[in-house]
DNA sequence: GTATGTGAATAGATTCACAGCT
DNA sequence: AGCTGTGAATCTATTCACATAC
């Protein structure tokens, strides 16, 4: 599901290293754990946590066991020292900048969206490859041109950059990335795109999401019958 | 990774079923197609097929033979033919209008986007919670009452919903949706929301994502020697 | 008694490798 | 010769079940 892994070298094991489903689930508990030390919550179970995040008990506690965080047999976990062992694991704690690619509807919505911001990835930068759109000032920063990409990498320190283009020009929003030297890119355009091994690369594909369920949905209603019908 | 699923009866797999991993591949493979039947192509091999999805070959035969979609060895499958198989799977080649709960930035820009009409989902409905936000006009359509979803979905025949809302009022959208009888939900908010289990359930987590990318991007920096200074 | 930590069992997905068809 | 279709092997993930510790 993460479509470009870090090409493992022969050092690499020594590294410790954690199961990709893990790493996708660490968010989630995280953000229940800091609901919990909000409301003055100490310790919490797995199977509180697993109920919190939507997952078992077990695959917690599993989870849990790859990043050392070690529990009180008998009581549980402690939810402050989760909450920094996984923002740790997840980034070191250091915040992130991010620069969004592409200023239309969604690129404008993402950058005005609180919960990048609460997450450690503040919006330090807005590019475009539209003349018509580099000027413009969304939220108080000015869109700049996509050229301008390596600038505004080198001033604001973004390690993360965010498509939000049209899938036609995705594969150059994405080009620009990596010749800015961003390491790790988001990409919301319906397309795929290729980047070099060492650039990490996440898709969220909205259109997507949406046919996955009718898949299911499809299944629902028509039952066996009408698919045989086809074959 | 799809969060809830529909509890299988026993005469349920009668039904033929396709795995979930395939399942989510397969909007990647008619975006491909539809773009190779636009450029004229006929036929496509599962090495080609493969190279547009960015996966491989073998996992694109093996998919492809879920769907009894059969190919000609030595040729390659018939692009048309995918094309209608897929679609047909994904959902009937009926188009499923969509409810968007939740008209904050996020919502507004998902209610002007053009990939889901595109594949098959207009935005059929827009309702929040908040009256200084309903009966605004966004894109042509007015913003209605949450209160009135049971309505809006009985005159649209909407059956998805999409919940925009901040994470606080995530799982109240969701019991709206559910009492309105909408059985397939794409949660934006950042938050775990519990629902029926005939409904079905997607999450699509932004920051999340971003802290996914946190997690490798940390790893190549930081490398081990940090990691074991923790622990 | 209660909850962790983890080996073993199970389930699911990917990849290989090659027989079989055109 | 070329490409599909698929059993077998492999890898990854989830869940169970229980010994272990508080």
């Amino acid at each position: 599901m993460s479509p470009s892994r870090t090409n493992g070298s022969t050092t690499d094991e020594l590294v410790e290293t954690i199961p990709e489903a893990t790493v996708a689930r660490l968010p989630v508990y995280l953000r229940g754990l800091v609901e919990l030390a909000d409301g003055g919550v100490a310790t919490v179970s797995s199977v509180e946590l697993a109920d919190l995040a939507g997952v078992n008990a077990a695959n917690v506690r599993k989870d849990l066991s790859y990043l050392h965080a070690h529990g009180t047999r008998g009581v549980g976990y402690e939810v402050d020292h989760l909450i920094g062992e996984i923002s740790f694991v997840l980034g070191g704690g250091e915040p992130s900048p991010v620069v969004i690619v592409g200023i239309g509807n969604l690129g404008r919505a993402l950058s005005r969206y609180d919960g990048f911001v609460a997450g450690g990835f503040p919006v330090a930068g807005l590019v475009d490859a539209d003349p018509a759109v580099v000027g413009k000032r969304i939220g108080g920063r000015t869109v700049r041109p996509v050229e301008d990409l390596p600038a505004v990498v080198a001033e604001s320190g973004c390690t993360v950059g965010i498509i939000a283009t049209p899938a036609s020009a995705a594969q150059d929003a994405a080009d620009h990335l990596v010749a800015a030297g961003i390491p790790s890119i988001l990409n919301f355009a319906p397309s795929v795109v290729q980047v070099p091994d060492q650039v990490d690369l996440r898709q969220v594909d909205l259109a997507t999401e949406l046919q996955i369920l009718g898949y299911h949905q499809h299944r629902r209603v028509a039952g066996g019958a009408s698919v045989r019908a086809v074959g």
